[in-house]
DNA sequence: CATTAATCTTAAGGTGTATTAAGAAATGGA
DNA sequence: TCCATTTCTTAATACACCTTAAGATTAATG
């Protein structure tokens, strides 16, 4: 299955395409193939795109003022990564986005996509739902790391993306968790 | 000024409303007087208004499984307070808002803001404005409290939001800040 | 393969923040 | 004005998590 039926059957999981529009949406995404490390986004630019991972992993990553680096979020194949705030707003991306494996995104620019919202009106309502969806994974995120431990944390997160914590190194999973590398390996081993 | 008239001045810092418009506007808000103390809204209910505040203060606040407040945000004259995420998916609210002031608030209902959108355009221009915003407080919100320590926070939340710490208990901002009274008592006591 | 680079672990010692308990100060209601 | 309630402070002790440094694994590369 190539990178636009990935991107196809995901829609249609939330919304119903017609044949037509289908080919109308496949022409409004690019393919984009990165390598390893390579950086999709830059803290600086504007986000003009919305990315849709195919294939591979990424993540999106804030840098403090003493150059340490937080990970916001994770992405493989199905998900919407993105600094999200300067896309809807034009303004300078405060994350970067990078490719944690070779990884195939399809992007579709803000302009193409308001028009596609013409052609195709219910992929308003697929971004709006995503939209919303992002709000409330950040508020949960925000709620987590102020109420709970960091072992909560950590099992919270294990259960909930198991398949993310296969395939990343576990010194990007203590950053995610907002803890050390040192000491993510300790409570691994306590709760062993 | 009354309520109403707060709420257009504060609109029109942002869009503009020709006379008619502006008695649309003002017949689709009602006005609600809170007591102190006075829950607006309660976890587990679905937010079904928007709202606005005239006069006064509220705070959003989260409780955890062993029933700890954690206040997710404050609210003075001239703020929106919600639970965002309820208000936009009609899913119950994971926060209570509650009024630390005698306050006046403007409510509109969701349906009723739908047929506003239709009547008066640059309202939806608005609120997707004020969503986007939301949307960066939050993030700020947690990319800061993964990335400063409690003394950092204390001192950026003072000289961002000094009218709210002029009028909230002490304790509460430590709720806010995710550290406990006491720590926040000592750290005070450092910085003086 | 061999070598380097990336990742993970261990351990000692330190710091930031929580907990508990008590009392002091401020505020509000009768 | 007084009492009750709310809010703030102090201080001792405890714990979660960090820092540093070193070595052990594992993975990537020529």
């Amino acid at each position: 299955m190539d990178a636009k039926d990935k991107l196809l059957s995901h829609l249609k999981e939330t919304i119903e395409l017609t044949q037509e529009e289908e080919s109308i949406v496949c022409d409004s995404y690019s393919e984009t193939q990165l390598k390893k490390k390579e950086v999709l986004l830059f803290a600086g630019e504007v986000s003009n795109h919305m990315r849709f991972i195919a294939e591979g992993c990424l993540r999106a990553y804030h840098m403090d003022e003493e150059a340490k680096e937080h990970i916001v979020q994770f992405g493989i194949e199905g998900w919407w990564v993105n600094d999200l705030y300067s896309y809807l707003t034009c303004t300078p991306a405060k994350q970067f986005v990078q490719a944690l494996e070779p990884t195939t995104v399809l992007q579709i620019h803000r302009d193409t996509l308001n028009e596609l919202y013409e052609k195709v009106p219910t992929i308003e309502r697929f971004y709006r739902l995503k939209f919303e969806k992002a709000y409330v994974a950040l508020q949960d995120r925000t709620i987590n790391s102020m109420s709970k431990s960091a072992e909560e944390r950590y099992l919270e997160f294990r259960s909930k993306y198991r398949s993310i914590e296969q395939r990343v190194p576990q010194y990007m999973i203590a950053s995610y968790l907002g803890i050390t590398p040192e000491f993510l390996s300790a409570l691994r081993k306590k709760i062993k």
